[in-house]
DNA sequence: TCACCTTAGTTAAACGTTTAACTACCTCCA
DNA sequence: TGGAGGTAGTTAAACGTTTAACTAAGGTGA
């Protein structure tokens, strides 16, 4: 591997006209401008990224890291956010050192070897939670971060996040103009920050068509299949005239569930039985019927936390605009609402 | 951030002992021992893992790079890698560089910057295909790389992969022992190496089970759900006593188009007809109904992976079992083959 | 003619480690 | 008594860059 010394020798020059010609940071004669370069190409010189990490005290990486859940979930939006993040990291400049943290104990740990060797620039959090200590590591050593994901109540940080209330919104309201009445919701237990704002669209969206809320309607389930079946029996165990004719479910894979379980009974998914996910998973579209979802602009999210990112290291102002970011979902409407 | 100066310094040493105690790489005097290591704790020192890559010429960093699919797809496969590979990569005390590659032009530039400049210590390749320029190049500049998936004619590098000759064989079996005795499969293109080998697999359990070969039963298709309704639409244009009673597809989401066929035409997915997917995908479980199929080993060939790689980066020998490892798949059995 | 500026280049320090080579001291035995 | 050997530590070079400070040469204006 060729080093600045070769090229230098090769040129005839000192290694200090060398980097400025490569780096462009100082004027130099044409003529030796030449030598330098073509010296360079013939030993097809590259700059080791380590020794000018080591000088400029930055690796250009940045982390991130996500929780391994059981397979049976899997994660599909954090590993379609992987794709993202490490396609705006590349054109940012960066690279992306991906982590799965271990057990929630030596999570921590990890972190802070990867902050304190200085192995990475700045770290991407997502599924934080509401006492989340890497956020509390992060903020209290003041090294960059951000977050998918919203703030909880005491914190703040730079973070991007999809408008999960206006997509549910946006659910009931799909749901209404269908003619349903009575519209339940399959919410996550109340200490999840984003099942609070998607809950906040379900009664947000009854609200702008004027129905009535009403608590019967609303079940907490974890996230799993199961769960969404569990769910969507409860529903089905009130009296026939308060049973709710159509479901939103907070993800996907609760939206599995339910209509697993309303197939199972012989309930007619689609126009007179709807039901409504989150997430768009790719298999969504081939379920039968094919589910209706809100959709999380993953890639933009993805572009937004590295821009914003990159801004904290390299010390750039990010006005309020820029530090926190919503960005809106779409509602792709399928079979799951709409088959005869 | 405190660095060995600081250390030194407070604890009245040279940096040399610093470093000698940090690393336990020369005997130091009990008392001189703790006084080092009492500043290091007291100063939250860590070596710089900048400052040590360049001296010791090494990142600790293995790189791995897939390409986009389109989001329909998904690569439910990969991303659950990438998972196995993260974790592999850090219990032999690497990081993981994860790259998404932009166009497959592009492609090669991106490794040749990875490489020269020393960004990573060696390369995680997959989905290689027959004349792969990315194993060209590494092969030919000698640099250190491993690939999940096996080599095509003509080359010969490290590889763990898993024995889709054996699952595919052993989806035949219990379809024979099903009391199948026309099994149809929607293969890949022959470009595919993967594809061949699964194709095998078809033939080897054929003849296990002393069944004749027939191509009518062989139907080539791409790796999309409506090719796999394709795949199925044309094995059921054969002439009645010609059609498969049952049909293994090359991966699960192509057995999601020919399941979403043959049930849109009325077949009764399940013991009459069945259906046998390759991968084990996430929701695979809760298809309706639930897909059987090939499970791939991927948290062991990440594992494989990651070992044979440290291998050629740490300059240990391989020898031939350890250069070359075929992990085998199991058969999930679900209703899709069972259900009556 | 001389001081001063500009231009084009070089020298050397610095980034934070590791490690080979060296020094100083002590102990041991012939 | 003196050399050999061992122990515990230090010095300094090296890894490959960047960059501040310097030098040398040529040009310019008073």
């Amino acid at each position: 591997m060729a080093t600045i010394k070769d090229v230098a020798r090769e040129a005839g020059v000192s290694i200090a006209t060398v980097s400025y010609v490569i780096n462009n940071t100082r004027p130099v004669s044409q003529e030796t401008r030449r030598r330098v370069l073509e010296a360079a190409r013939r030993l097809n010189y590259r700059p080791s990224i380590i020794a000018r990490s080591l000088q400029a005290g930055r690796t250009h990486l940045i982390g991130y890291s996500w929780r391994p859940l059981p397979p049976e979930h899997g994660s599909p939006i954090l590993d379609r956010f992987i794709h993202a993040l490490g396609r705006a990291a590349y054109q940012a400049g960066y690279h992306l050192l991906a982590f799965p943290t271990p057990d929630v104990e030596r999570e921590i740990e990890i972190y802070e070897e990867l902050v304190e060797m200085g192995r990475v620039d700045g770290i991407v959090l997502s599924a934080t939670n509401i006492h989340d200590q890497r956020v509390a590591y992060l903020q209290q050593t003041g090294f960059p971060f951000v977050a998918f994901g919203r703030a909880g109540a005491g914190w703040d940080y730079p973070w991007s996040d999809v408008d999960g209330t206006a997509g549910v919104a946006m659910a009931v309201r799909h749901l209404y103009e269908l003619g349903h009445r009575r519209i339940a919701i399959l919410a996550w237990p109340e200490d999840s920050l984003a099942g609070q704002y998607r809950f906040q669209g379900y009664l947000q969206g009854l609200e702008e068509v004027n129905l009535d809320f009403d608590p019967a309607l609303v079940v907490r389930v974890e996230h799993a299949e199961h769960e969404g079946r569990r769910g969507l029996r409860q529903l089905l165990e009130l009296p026939p005239a308060e049973q709710p004719t159509a479901v939103i479910c907070v993800s996907d894979l609760i939206a599995i569930g339910a209509m697993n379980e309303a197939l199972d009974r012989g309930l007619p998914v689609g126009r007179r039985f709807g039901i409504v996910g989150f997430d768009d998973i790719p298999i969504a579209r081939y379920l039968r019927p094919p589910l209706t979802t809100v959709r999380q602009p993953v890639d933009e999210i993805g572009q937004a936390v590295v821009e914003q990112l990159v801004a904290l290291i390299e010390e750039q102002p990010l006005d309020e605009a820029q530090r926190h970011r919503l960005l809106a979902p779409t509602l792709v409407v399928r079979a799951s609402t709409t088959a005869e």
